[in-house]
DNA sequence: CTTCCCTTGTGAAAATTTTCACAGACAGTA
DNA sequence: TACTGTCTGTGAAAATTTTCACAAGGGAAG
C-alpha cells in the first residue's frame, strides 16, 4: 500500500507510465486497457502497480491523465529539482553539456569534470567545468545530487568513489565498467550491450 | 536445459557476463563467487543461468574465462556479423555513424536514413545515406538485420513499420515513443527515463 | 590410496511477481 | 427508482524467478 513495498520493476513501469502521461492532454480520460496499448504493460499490472503504490479510490470510469500524472509525480517527488554533474567530457559527456536542461528543468547539469585540463580549457560551454581532482569538493560545495559517469572504464570505479565522498545520491554509469554500491543507487547503461541483447533474443523467438 | 527456456532476465545477465569475460585474459580461472564480485549477480544465479543455458559439466575448479566466453558466444551466435542501419541522422544518429564498427566488427553500421534531404547532402561520412522513403527497399537490398531508431517520437511508429516491411529482425529505439511488435524484438532505451528512475529509487532506499 | 577442501550443477523450497476474477461503485438511461 | 454497462482496486491463485543446500567430482597433499 505504501511505496516502500514497490518492487523495482513496478517503479520502472510507473516511470514509463509517467512519460506517456506527460505527453498527453491532462483532461484525457484513460482506462487501464487504453494505457496497456500505449505502454505495452498489461492492464492488470498497471492497476496492481498503482494499487501497491497507494493509489486511492478514484473514479470508476477510468483515470484522468492529469490526476494520474500528478499522483506519480508526488509519489516519486518528480517536482523536486535535481542537480546533476557529468564526469568525462568526451563525445558522450559533451552531448549532455550542450543541453544542460533536461525534462523541463527538473534535471539541470550544473558541472562537468575531466582529468584532461586541456580539454577543459578548449571547451566553450555554459556549464562550469573543473578538473577531476576537485570533484569531491565541488560536489559538496555545489550540492549536487546525481552524477553521470562518462569516463573510460578503468577510471569508472574511482569516479564513483569521488562522487560518493561528495555525497552523490544516484549515478548513471555509461562506461563499460559494471558499477554498484550499497549506499548509492547506480544504474549501468551500455549501448552495445543492447545490440547484444537483440542478437541473443533472435534465436529464442524462433522457438516460441 | 536448452536456450528456449531461458527467461529474458537470464539472457540479459548472460550478456552482461559476456561483456566482463571479453575484457579478461582467456586463461584466467574464475569461480562463480569471483564472477559475483565482477558482475554483481549472485553466484547462485550465475550457476543457475548457465545450467538453464545448457552448460555442460566442466571442471569442478571454476570456469576458464575463455571457455565460458566461447560458450556464451556460441549460445547467442555472437560470432555472426550483424548489419545495422540508423534512421534519423540527428545528434544521436550521427554519433553512431561516426563509429560504424561496433564490438570488434560484429555490428557494422551499413546505412543511414533521414527524411531531411538537405541533411543527407551536407553530411560527410563513410556510411552511405539515403532518404527515409527508400528505407524498406534498401533494407531488403542490403540485407540489413537490425535497425536503430533515432527519429523524433511522432515518426517512430512509421519508421518501425518501414523497417519491419524491409525484414528487420531487431530494433533499438532511442526515440521517446514506446514501441513494440509481436514479430520483432524491440528494445526501448531512454536516457532521461534513467534519471527519473534514480529519482524514484531515492526515497525507497531510505526505508529499506 | 585416503583425506580434505573447494567448486559446480541442480532438484526442491522459498520468494517474488503477475494474472485472474470478482465485489463494489458510478455514470447513463428511462 | 431501478437496471445496465463499464471500470477500478484487490485478495487469492498461478506462474515465474531466485535462493538454498547438497551430491558428485576432482585437485592437492601425504
Amino acid at each position: 500500500m505504501a511505496k516502500e513495498n514497490l518492487p523495482v520493476q513496478a517503479i520502472t513501469r510507473l516511470c514509463l507510465l509517467y512519460r506517456v502521461l506527460e505527453g498527453m492532454d491532462r483532461n484525457e480520460i484513460l482506462t487501464s486497457s487504453s494505457l496497456e496499448k500505449l505502454t505495452k504493460i498489461s492492464a492488470c499490472t498497471i492497476r496492481k502497480d498503482l494499487s501497491l503504490a497507494g493509489k486511492l479510490k478514484s473514479s470508476t470510469q477510468g483515470y484522468s491523465a492529469g490526476e494520474l500524472a500528478d499522483f506519480i509525480k508526488d509519489l516519486f517527488r518528480f517536482d523536486r529539482p535535481v542537480r546533476v554533474c557529468i564526469a568525462g567530457i568526451g563525445l558522450l559527456g559533451s552531448s549532455f553539456i550542450k543541453n544542460p536542461v533536461i525534462e523541463n528543468g527538473q534535471y539541470m547539469i550544473v558541472a562537468g569534470f575531466d582529468s584532461n585540463i586541456n580539454r577543459l580549457e578548449v571547451m566553450r560551454t555554459s556549464v562550469p567545468l573543473f578538473p577531476a581532482c576537485e570533484m569531491t569538493d565541488r560536489i559538496k560545495e555545489m550540492n549536487i545530487d546525481f552524477g553521470i559517469i562518462a569516463v573510460p572504464a578503468q577510471a569508472a570505479e574511482s569516479t564513483l568513489q569521488r562522487m560518493k565522498e561528495g555525497g552523490i545520491k544516484g549515478i548513471l554509469n555509461f562506461s563499460s565498467a559494471i558499477l554498484g554500491d550499497k549506499d548509492i543507487i547506480v544504474r549501468n547503461v551500455h549501448f552495445t550491450e543492447e545490440l547484444r541483447f537483440l542478437s541473443a533474443m533472435i534465436p529464442s523467438i524462433q522457438k516460441e
